[in-house]
DNA sequence: TGTACATCAGTGAACGCGCGTTCACTGATGTAC
DNA sequence: TGTACATCAGTGAACGCGCGTTCACTGATGTAC
């Protein structure tokens, strides 16, 4: 059957919004298609009307999961505080628990490199993010240096505030990371 | 056939020596028990006299992994520099290039989270080399948390290292957090 | 305005494939007598 | 010392299953006349 104007375009993008949550969750390799399409309430059959394989539709959840947390991050910059609302955002335990709706950096990113289909994506994502802390700490030859080791850091901190099976550990891993680079954020503060 | 007194032992100790390397290198969920068996010029219906399942094996190869990424770390913090020498060795070119020798905890713990398998031997992981540079860093009531930190950057960096697609931006990434991470190691030089 | 035809998003069966796991079997070695 | 038997690590075929992908088809809507 024929659908109105837009309704293609809106299949599309419904594919890409539940698989960017669910490689985010569950990862790439654990989310079949199969199962994707019925949860939209499609047949599998329907996909490759809309990508090409597996992999165009990684790289394209890629896009939008990086492009919708580049917003949120853009936003946190935005405010007042810039750095530390960004900062504990990154940190906080609604996102270190919903991965689904969070950073792809953290879930998507190492997996990518494994299955051999690095993306430039990758690389935007994190020279975005670093630029935006690089020009909130905003001073000069250090300030990009010292965002990609804060970057780091609250990958890190996220990861494996994740992957750790003691809750209480978990939060402590994310409370001092969230007080140390608070700490490095406040001007003046850079490390000696 | 029936082998000598010792040699199930060791055909145990090759299976779980070339998961932990394929699991850190592939995934878990990428790495087949049938091409692993194959690899050691054995047929995949042996594995079950070995292991229970293959999550039994994940969990043992973690183990393995872990145990032996302790020792070389141990051995780090054994000799003088103690701190920079761990730094220097988790940042080198050559842990970033062979995941499948190195710390499981970039690789192989955020896989078991999303697998629903999660360890204790993660924690253990995490509490021991944090550990080993609280007490290099020795000072006091802070120094755990900052060693936390420090591990959150150390593992942050080497994750993006490999996800990135740039080579020269990867070599940066792992050269600033090795400075910065140095930088604070330095007695005295605590965060103010 | 009414009819004939083209379009194409989505259907659902089928493809080959590799997965984890089971299982009856093999046969060299160790043990019992 | 020689023979009979038990052990059990490893074999290899088979299991059901879900994967990514292909493909002939459907049928409501848009377009042409």
């Amino acid at each position: 059957m024929r659908y109105s104007a837009d309704h293609k375009a809106q299949t599309h993008e419904r594919i890409v919004k539940e698989a960017a949550a669910r490689f985010r969750k569950d990862g790439i390799g654990a989310t079949g298609l199969q199962p994707l399409m019925k949860a939209l309430g499609l047949t599998h059959g329907g996909f490759y009307a809309h990508f090409k394989s597996k992999d165009d539709l990684v790289e394209t959840a890629l896009r939008s999961a990086s492009e919708e947390m580049g917003t949120l991050v853009a936003a946190k910059f935005a405010g007042d505080k810039p750095l530390e609302g960004f900062i504990d955002m990154y940190l906080s335990d609604a996102h270190r628990d919903h991965p689904e709706r969070g950073c792809p950096l953290p879930t998507m990113a190492a997996e990518m490199g494994q299955r051999g289909q690095p993306s430039p994506l990758v690389d935007r994502a994190v020279q975005h993010r670093a630029g935006l802390m690089a020009q909130a700490l905003g001073d000069g030859e250090d300030a990009e240096a010292q965002s990609l080791v804060m970057l780091s850091t609250l990958i890190g901190a996220l990861v494996l505030s994740r992957s750790v099976e003691d809750q209480d550990f978990a939060a402590r891993i994310l409370a001092t990371a969230r007080e140390a680079l608070k700490r490095q954020a406040r001007p003046g503060a850079d490390i000696p």
